[in-house]
DNA sequence: GAAAATTCGGAAACCGATTGCCTCGGAGGC
DNA sequence: GCCTCCGAGGCAATCGGTTTCCGAATTTTC
């Protein structure tokens, strides 16, 4: 009803085309000597039954699957799904297919889907997360390759492709600098966070290679907009003037943003204001839209993706490999030369 | 050199257990009748060489490959990620795997990724996208069970699990009578966009039934903070009064907001706001936190898996199938109690 | 103690495609 | 006219499991 039957099998094209089964498989694959004619009949007998190779089938023989699986460590969020799109993109292009698997943090399904995948026998793994920090391998001595993204194994020889987060730091205090700014402070997210760390010391680096002091202590909170309103306070009670803020993320540049603006301070004629992940919804959503670093996520998912498929191929790239950022200028920054954001 | 040999074959269990693969087989899958010694002997080889069923092989002669296929017609985005996970939670516990392919928008991609997924055997597909508008069937005749997500099919006999926008936009516009508003306004997305108009429609028909007029016609422009801004100045500038507005988005309602406390309205006590998505990052990041309409995504994206895997099954649920949506009530539209929400 | 019933486990077919090897027939060389 | 060579295509093994059928060994039954 609807419903065609079973999908044709190649001994049905075979029969249709008068030849036998391992005939019209040389047909179909352009292997063996065969008349054009003979060619022709069975990829029109193929044509016409709708005929799909049976992919179990020839994994059987060849021992390839042409899939990889994909298992994120932590939820599958905002951070992974560019990642996924870069990997989906360079795979496709290789007619690879993904195996989706949300880890949930919980160690005990990221073993079961580890497995599960070696039984599917995947050609290779990406292992990817939310989380930066450097985590303990999934596995060791696995018979396939593993290419960890954005996130990186404590092993330092699984292959990793990471972004250059201390790069993105002094980037956005590079420009800061070059804007004219001096008295820069800092609002970030957790202290325990890996991210939040690496692009805070690279912050205090880069401003101490300026011969600069940040404009009070580091600020650690939480990664949303309402620390970052917070942190506007205590910016403002204790620490002297500034005139610039690099924030650990969007979230918290867009609260700083707001509460700067609530207070009066205007920005950026009066303070410039940092972000960092390039978030669109936060950056194009705040006024005015918020310059920021771009981590280029897709990309690294295309690099890991293409890394994996050199891997496959019996190429190996051990190590990590980071990926520079990218700052994205917006008017936190700059004041537009010709025309005023409007709102 | 690390990576260990080719993984084990069953064969490999019967001979270092002493039987036959047949025995083998039946030893770990708990078919035939063999003695409880004997399993356990190949119980236990398996376990020391780590063997994993070659789930190809395994296909091959069940006919089932325990896998679904997941096409997102548009990109991979926000609310894909959800509904994936509703997916993802209710397949792995039927312990099935999730190939994840990205149609980008472009039906060659999809009817690609479609020959795919069928040339993989897939026992069941979910088709879910960014816009809840009908599309047409992505193929038909199909060998596998097909469960929209989200979208639904223009074909009525078609199986998609939607959400009840329409009686979301009522609920919302019950609540905001609920609170003593009765100039309600409206400001949402584009024109042409199949949930804006579901929304639109369905709340200024709630609102006729309780005898009302809405403050003004609706407000169509895009899904984005910057026009929820400008809209504000249009009904400041044009409409009568108004107590509420309620927004096709929380983007648009975050925008609205804003503007109004810019322009020196109070919300919730001069304007109360009420959104659209309950998108977490908007919703709480808004000052005040929104009250907004869950889709329950997530809950919908296992729905879908049910559905699927019951067709699967062979008990096919043809027609959409409609699921509530909840209205999640926060400080934009009640004043709390005993605490004033905090910056 | 012999026939029947039961238990246990092996042999082999099968799933669908690939591939090496072999055969058959026609063409060409001497 | 016979032999060789080559092109075309069939046969069958193979991949790694599952499952059916059957035989051997053991136990039960009278």
């Amino acid at each position: 009803m609807g419903k065609s039957a079973r999908p044709a099998t190649i001994s049905d094209v075979a029969a249709l085309a008068g030849v036998s089964v391992g005939t019209a498989s040389k047909a179909l694959n352009g292997r063996g000597s065969l008349r054009a004619e003979t060619r022709q009949r069975v990829q029109a007998a193929a044509e016409q039954l709708g005929f799909q190779a049976n992919a179990a089938a020839r994994t059987l023989s060849s021992g390839r699957t042409y899939t990889v699986g994909m298992i994120t460590t932590d939820t599958i969020g905002r951070f992974s799904i560019p990642l996924l799109i870069g990997v989906e993109d360079a795979l496709g292009a290789g007619r690879m297919s993904v195996f989706l698997c949300d880890g949930r943090d919980d160690p005990i399904r990221e073993q079961y889907y580890l497995k599960t995948l070696l039984s599917r026998r995947v050609d290779g793994i990406i292992v990817t997360g939310r989380h930066a920090r450097p985590r303990p391998p999934i596995g060791s001595g696995l018979p396939v390759p593993v290419v960890y993204a954005f996130v990186s194994s404590t092993d330092p020889e699984d292959c990793s492709v990471v972004a250059d987060e201390a790069g993105g730091a002094r980037k956005a205090i590079d420009h800061l600098l070059a804007v004219g700014r001096r008295r820069i402070a800092h609002v970030t997210g957790p202290e325990h966070h890996h991210s939040a760390v690496v692009r805070s010391s690279a912050a205090i680096e880069q401003l101490a290679e300026a011969g600069l002091q940040p404009a009070g202590p580091p600020l650690f909170g939480e990664w949303s907009e309402a620390w970052g309103r917070r942190a506007v306070g205590m910016l403002l009670a204790t620490a002297g003037e500034f005139d610039a803020v690099f924030c650990g993320s969007d979230q918290v540049a867009r609260g700083v943003t707001d509460a700067l603006r609530a207070a009066g301070r205007r920005v950026p004629e009066d303070v410039a204001v940092v972000g960092f992940d390039n978030w669109d919804v936060m950056v194009l959503g705040c006024q005015p839209p918020l310059t920021s670093v771009d981590m280029n996520l897709e990309g690294l998912g295309r690099a890991a993706a293409d890394l994996l498929l050199t891997a496959i191929n019996g190429e190996p790239s051990p190590g990590p490999h980071v990926r520079p950022c990218r700052l994205v200028v917006r008017e936190s920054t700059t004041v537009p030369v010709d025309s005023q954001p409007a709102g």
